[in-house]
DNA sequence: GTCTATACTTTGATAGAC
DNA sequence: GTCTATCAAAGTATAGAC
């Protein structure tokens, strides 16, 4: 792994658990063991650049772990439940420290800066569409598809927060259960519409 | 309103937007109007006393804010309704900046300061409690009330995040739906068990 | 209790030797 | 490209006059 590939993974790691104001470069350099100085000569625009390829570095790598979870059932439906499982457990593992890579930084950001708040928007559409795209080939129309893919990521992204803040894996189960049923019951309906 | 109560409201407030690394002593002194010994006088253990402070001091405004919309309804379910879409506007009035006031704040501390977690956790907990009672009082049982309870501000922090990233109320909407529709269902299972 | 000045640390960022 | 030394600014915290 070269340096700037230690670099952006050292910032995205760092700051998926304690966000972009509360890390710092220093300690970005140290725990990737390259020289402060290789941090502006790679990222010329300094922090804000690095956090940015921090981002879509962690934004992608969920994605696909996401979609690889979900892919990786025979059923959508067991593919959406392995995901808030799944976090549950990569929760409890890591002492609820390991939750969405981007969440904290998102919030941040969001009213203050404005290059790092487009970035975090472009990585939750591509999730959302994500998983739109996936309830759409399964049988919903493309609306419903895209209003219940909002609802799957923001069900994951409350229950980190909660499950985070009370260091207990009843939110990941709690907040996932409704958005599964109302997808079940979404296909239910397409189904009665027009069954395949 | 006196000095204390002065200095608490700014930081609640400037933590609400910018999180709390982000947020400095000094801009809460600014913010406030007092002068900067002021907080050290009734906060003598720093930024740890102070945050814990404006965390709850918003937390339970927010709290109330959230059961006045609720009860201010006729119907339970129209109030769960009225609390998204009120956050959907007051989202939209201040340009994305006014959502729920301790999220960014429980995210950035989860993992690095354990005195304020247990705030954050307490606060939360609390909600929870909140909106559990009521969906209890409506004719649910102890659990169900308590996991629909959990997903109702899962889906509300959740919503917040990804609507603050786009600066869309979109994800407000979105998320809101199901968890409704799940207590509706849920209400008529209740129903059909013990009419009242 | 109020307020100012200051100490000490860490931050992001830069310059320049190698 | 690598690495070190250093800067100016901002961070938390403290001391002490009033």
């Amino acid at each position: 792994m070269d340096t700037r590939e230690r670099i952006v993974n050292a910032a995205a790691d760092l700051m998926g658990r304690h966000g972009y104001t509360g890390t710092g470069l220093k300690q970005i350099a140290a725990e990737s063991g390259a020289p402060f100085g290789s941090i502006y000569h790679f990222f010329p625009d300094g922090k804000t650049e690095l956090t940015a390829a921090a981002l879509r570095w962690s934004g992608e790598g969920y994605q696909l772990l996401v979609e690889g979870v979900i892919d990786g059932e025979a059923d959508l439906l067991d593919g959406l439940r392995a995901c808030f499982e799944g976090a549950a457990e990569v929760l409890i593992a890591s002492d609820y420290a390991d939750a969405c890579p981007i969440e904290t930084v998102a919030l941040e950001v969001a009213s203050t800066d404005e290059t790092l708040r487009l970035v975090t928007a472009e990585i939750f559409a591509n999730w959302i569409e994500s998983a739109a795209s996936r309830f759409e080939a399964a049988g919903l129309d493309h609306d419903e598809a895209r209003h219940l893919g909002i609802a799957f990521i923001s069900a994951l992204e409350g229950a980190f927060v909660l499950s985070r803040a009370l260091k207990s894996p009843e939110p990941m189960y709690a907040a996932g259960r409704p958005v599964v049923d109302a997808i079940v019951a979404a296909l239910a309906r397409a189904d009665r519409r027009g069954p395949s």
